[in-house]
DNA sequence: CGAAGGGTTGATCAATTTCAATCGCGGTGG
DNA sequence: CCACCGCGATTGAAATTGATCAACCCTTCG
């Protein structure tokens, strides 16, 4: 069986075989979700880390207006915060986006493994460092980008996180995001996502069906968002 | 001499004598830097860990067209990323807002520190913590809030904080932003700032001054931001 | 068949930006 | 001491973006 979680950390680090066997064994037992069902919600009691193996999800906020903000999206190998264990309680929710798989690795459990084996702790910081690089550059997004450039940004960066987690083998590239979905991770209206998303079709750069958006023309993408990939698969030191 | 570093980190956990005279060494040879003078740049090779001791700094992108996004503010005792020095080079950058003094850990220095001491590590990771959960706020700002609210919010976050780290020793609390600055942390226009502020102003919320907002009434901008104080000193687990 | 959950479209409204001037403090050099 | 300069602050008017309101459609699923 393929593993999201280590082939993605595996792609910052080796593993001895003795570390991918304990990886495993910690991943060995994940719980089914349906799309739109809560992981962990905000004021839960945090436990385990949380590990996509695979489907999609996200999290997010829920403001007293009812209005919701994602503010990330997780896919196959990509998990929760690393400490957050040391924290009472969630400050935010998470949440399936497609049928997903996920595993809960106990916290004790995750301590041994990053105290014992420094390539794991090592490869887990590597990750928590994209993650918070990508927190800024939809900051970036949000403060200076049109609406327009803000949907192609995401979906530029949708695209090539996808690839590089090896979660599209072909070339067909189809992102899992209703208009709803992308419209309260980009702060606009479905309405307006609905324009846009016009827009980006009738320019050749995606094709639409419902609950899902295929990327036709990345270059035309990359291009209207002003797109710079470095931030996603940095160069390491050493 | 009263080390705002050492204080922050003692607000998470408990440092023996030694701990802090060590930490105390780490810091010990700040450099200054002038209002608007870059501590590292976009594209720089990584290095040290930067620990801000006086004065107020950001992180900021520059995008192609030019115009700036703020992704944080940094104040006394405030860190950049720990880890950030497994990357080869920055993909954002930092720069002093007032006369600041900045520390420069050298890596393997801050590496020892944490692997020998357990306080050290915990303390850092919590810091962490908060600083992502702050991005994650930042970007439900952008996304969901007005702009009045918006204002409000950051406000709020940064009063706070400021009163956390004991910053302001009384009531006075002085935030050093120019409108220029402030538009460039929410993604608004100096204009724009300008009217809101005039409105907050008027609504008795803060006072206004050549580059520096006075906070006059936190009750007021609480309600109008909606904020919810508990992500910034969120409890802590044992 | 009915209900739910997207998706689509048009018309109108409101929030922000843009453009263009002007003001004024504070520091600098003559 | 005074004139000048740079940067930030302020104001008004016009232009633009995106939100809001209101239908209506379509597909899926029980």
């Amino acid at each position: 069986m393929h593993n999201s979680f280590i082939a993605k950390l595996q792609s910052f680090v080796e593993f001895s075989p003795g570390e991918i066997a304990m990886l495993e064994r910690a991943t060995a037992m994940p719980m089914r979700y349906r799309p739109r069902q809560d992981i962990i919600r905000e004021g839960d009691k945090t436990g385990p880390v949380f590990v996509v193996l695979e489907g999609w999800a996200c999290r997010y906020k829920i403001l007293p207006s009812g209005t919701r903000q994602i503010t990330a999206f997780l896919m196959p190998g990509d998990a929760c915060d690393l400490h957050i264990g040391m924290l009472e309680e969630m400050d935010h929710s998470m949440q399936a986006l497609t049928p997903a798989r996920v595993a809960a690795i106990p916290r004790g459990t995750m301590d041994r493994l990053m105290r014992d084996h420094a390539s794991v702790a090592r490869a887990m910081y590597l990750a928590q460092l994209v993650d918070e690089a990508t927190l800024r550059a939809w900051i970036v997004s949000m403060g200076r980008r049109s609406s327009i450039e803000r949907v192609a940004h995401l979906l530029c960066e949708l695209y090539l996180r996808a690839h590089l987690q090896g979660v599209v083998a072909d070339e067909l590239v189809e992102l899992p995001l209703s208009q709803i979905v992308l419209a309260d991770a980009l702060g606009m209206t479905p309405v307006h996502i609905n324009r846009v998303l016009r827009d980006l079709r009738e320019a050749g750069a995606l094709q639409l069906s419902r609950g899902r958006i295929v990327v036709a023309d990345t270059g035309k993408l990359v291009q209207i968002a002003g797109f710079d990939e470095n931030y996603l698969h940095r160069r390491i030191n050493r």
